[in-house]
DNA sequence: CCCTGATTCGC
DNA sequence: GCGAATCAGG
């Protein structure tokens, strides 16, 4: 995604309105919060009131920094599939949310339906981030809610615990829910 | 840890 | 010019 007048312009007025880099760059869609704040730099429109420094001028780099080919760090740009292949404890947690839903008709199909994607007794799951798939990161939790096919689709978003696609909630969750699923 | 903006520098 | 990598701070 390029730089264009509208896009510049849209940018200039949300950095105004007092907006993070990174929320603009969820915003314009297709360029990271780096990207964002580059092109602020560019534009020599930083230094919004808050002034994060003054003390201690960061000292120049003598070494250049080692730079990974194909890396991907924050906001936008290539990024893999959120639903990666990866999977947690024998199975997908968002295939198996769709199986569940997909299995109506099956006759003690209720007990799988309803709990699935529902905290269970006192596990409680903090407010979601509700993270757009555009949103999410290697270490954004990945549990869907809603309808992949409606607005109303959106990603958990909390920090995922190492290895895991999955926030510690959300992790915890599947694995007790598969487990509690007894075959009769 | 999460996040923020700032900076450097290879492309 | 662009933006990833990195830094410094909250």
């Amino acid at each position: 995604m390029s730089w264009t007048d509208e896009r510049v312009e849209l940018l200039k007025k949300l950095w105004a309105d007092g907006l993070s880099a990174s929320q603009i760059a969820a915003k314009l869609g297709g360029v990271s919060r780096n990207a964002v704040i580059g092109k602020v730099h560019r534009l020599k429109l930083s230094g919004r009131a808050k002034s994060t420094k003054s003390s201690a001028p960061r000292p120049k780099r003598t070494t250049a920094p080692p730079r990974v080919a194909g890396a991907v760090h924050q906001g936008g740009g290539t990024r893999t599939s959120a639903y990666g292949g990866s999977t947690v404890r024998g199975g997908t947690a968002v295939s198996r949310g769709m199986t569940a839903t997909a299995l109506k008709q099956s006759p003690d199909a209720e007990a799988l339906v309803a709990p699935d994607l529902r905290p269970i007794e006192d596990v409680v799951v903090p407010i979601a981030k509700r993270l757009p798939l555009t949103e999410l990161s290697e270490n954004t939790c990945k549990w869907p809610y809603g309808d992949p096919l409606t607005d109303e689709f959106y990603f958990c978003g909390h920090s995922t615990e190492e290895k895991s696609p999955y926030c510690k909630y959300h992790g915890k969750l599947a694995f007790q829910q598969n487990e509690r699923r007894r075959p009769r």
